[in-house]
RNA sequence: GUGGCCGUAGCUCAGUUUGGUUAGAGCGCCAGGUUGUGGCCCUGGAGGUCGGGGGUUCAAGUCCCCUCGGUCACCCCA
């Protein structure tokens, strides 16, 4: 056992494995980049209050904060998710709407780890500002879509809701709030308590007890207002019309308070653990006036990367690739494979080389390793001479050139294939 | 925050029940077999505070206590 360990909830992510990550990453910032988002980089910290005011009856914020003083005294958290820094930084600065952005970071939540559920996890996301209109919605969720199906996840399902807007769910909740207090006694504990303060919790709450009551519980969707149900339609409608399959979740209402009209979350059936949600998101209207700006709608999801991951371990799709080079260079006069690996990289191709002075047998087992398709060889004779031998590593097939073409030669030969 | 299971070589694990010489295997790594050749095979080698601390005992990887870590689950979430 190692004196010193990765802190309790987070990890090392090494090659292979992490070549998925970049891969995936890679995916996904080409994907959103060619619908026109860009990339925001934003604080790992925020001041504590940009969280609180967008989630205070939330156990995100509640219990899981990642919070700390820092030597100036000012109370910091670690974000615990992307949504809040986004839009902190979209009211700060005030780009010009609409504000389309994307972003690749990590979240951190202080709770015991489990099988997919870590104290710092990565997501990948988007947010969209400045339009209420459901195409938008559409994109949105096709974005997120498109990336699932670009790793070869085969079996995401789709979960879909409204949660109304300020018109339409004070009356909902009054509806909801008044048929939890009937049943309040068959409640869980915590949720005898959340009534009054927010409803909706209890809709998300997993204990069997509250499953029973909120199956009959009045739903949001049979509540909505004229444009909310309008809004509702043109959703579906949109994802029908882009072949995206839905499953209306009357019920599901994510884990965070800013959330009206869509929301939104994935799923990974292949999933055995507890924890197959591969990434959520939703609409937030009001979010930009709680963070002291004016009134602009917004949109966006986050997708948890070890997720995505461990649903594609699921499906045994998307694997690492160990990294490769074409070319390795082995020499065992010890004069020449400094430069030729050097020329081969500049001229583009990847090379490697055996360091260490060691033995030519050894070296063919780097080189093997290596993945090289060609192996370039400067020994005594070929020194001597001003030549190195070009030799095939899947066929043994050797050629003898010239030390100044070996460049040349090399990429001719990679380019046949 | 609460609970179950688990910590022995780089990795996967045996050995713990019934305490007893220098703690093993497979894979991986290194070297040699092959004085210019990898993948297969053979031989050899390196590599271990048995998670840490304390206790019981003539003797502890093995029994007891504490602690740290891992893992899974509850709640909740990516």
């Amino acid at each position: 056992m190692a004196e010193f360990q990765a802190p309790v909830g987070t990890r090392d992510v090494l090659p292979p494995e992490s070549t998925r990550w970049e891969r995936l990453t890679a995916l996904f910032a080409t994907r959103v980049g060619r619908a026109g988002y860009g990339l925001v980089v934003s604080p790992v910290f925020e001041d504590m209050g940009v969280f609180e005011r967008v989630g205070e009856s939330t156990d995100v914020v509640r219990k899981e904060m990642y919070d700390f003083e820092d030597k100036g005294g000012r109370h910091l958290a670690l974000r615990p998710e992307g949504t809040a820094s986004v839009v902190r930084a979209w009211v700060q600065h005030r780009p010009t709407l609409p504000f389309k952005a994307w972003y690749a970071a990590p979240s951190f939540r202080y709770e015991r780890p489990q099988a997919g559920r870590y104290r710092q996890h990565h997501q990948l996301g988007v947010e969209a500002l400045g339009t209420e209109d459901p195409d938008l919605d559409v994109e949105v969720i096709a974005l997120a879509w498109g990336l699932y199906g670009d790793v070869g996840l085969a079996q995401v399902r789709l979960l879909l809701n409204s949660l109304g807007d300020a018109k339409c769910r004070p009356a909902y909740l009054d509806a909801l709030r008044a048929f939890l207090l009937e049943h309040r006694e068959e409640l869980c504990d915590e949720h005898k308590a959340r009534i009054e303060e927010n409803p909706l919790r209890v809709l998300d709450c997993k204990r069997a007890s509250c499953v029973r009551v909120t199956e009959t519980a009045p739903r949001m969707v049979d509540h909505l207002c004229e444009e909310c149900a309008v809004h509702f339609e043109r959703v579906k409608a949109g994802l029908e019309e882009l072949g995206i399959s839905f499953e209306i979740a009357p019920r599901l209402v994510r884990g965070l308070d800013y959330y009206n009209r869509t929301t939104f979350e994935f799923q990974a059936p292949a999933l055995e653990s507890a924890q197959n949600g591969i990434g959520g998101g939703g609409r937030y209207d009001g979010l930009t006036e709680q963070l002291g700006g004016p009134p602009t709608p917004g949109i966006g999801f986050g997708i948890g990367i070890e997720r995505v991951l461990l649903a594609c371990d699921a499906e045994g799709v998307f694997p690492a690739a160990p990294a490769a080079v074409d070319v390795f260079v082995v020499d065992v006069t010890g004069s020449a494979a400094l430069k030729v690996v050097h020329h081969l990289r500049e001229a583009g191709v990847r090379a490697d080389q055996a360091f260490g002075g060691r033995s030519m047998k050894a070296q063919f087992k780097l080189a093997d390793r290596s993945g090289a398709q060609l192996a370039v060889v400067v020994g005594p004779d070929e020194l001597e001479r001003g030549i190195a031998t070009v030799q095939s590593l899947q066929s043994n097939d050797k050629e003898e050139v010239k030390l100044e073409a070996v460049v040349d030669h090399v990429r001719r030969k990679l380019g046949e294939k």
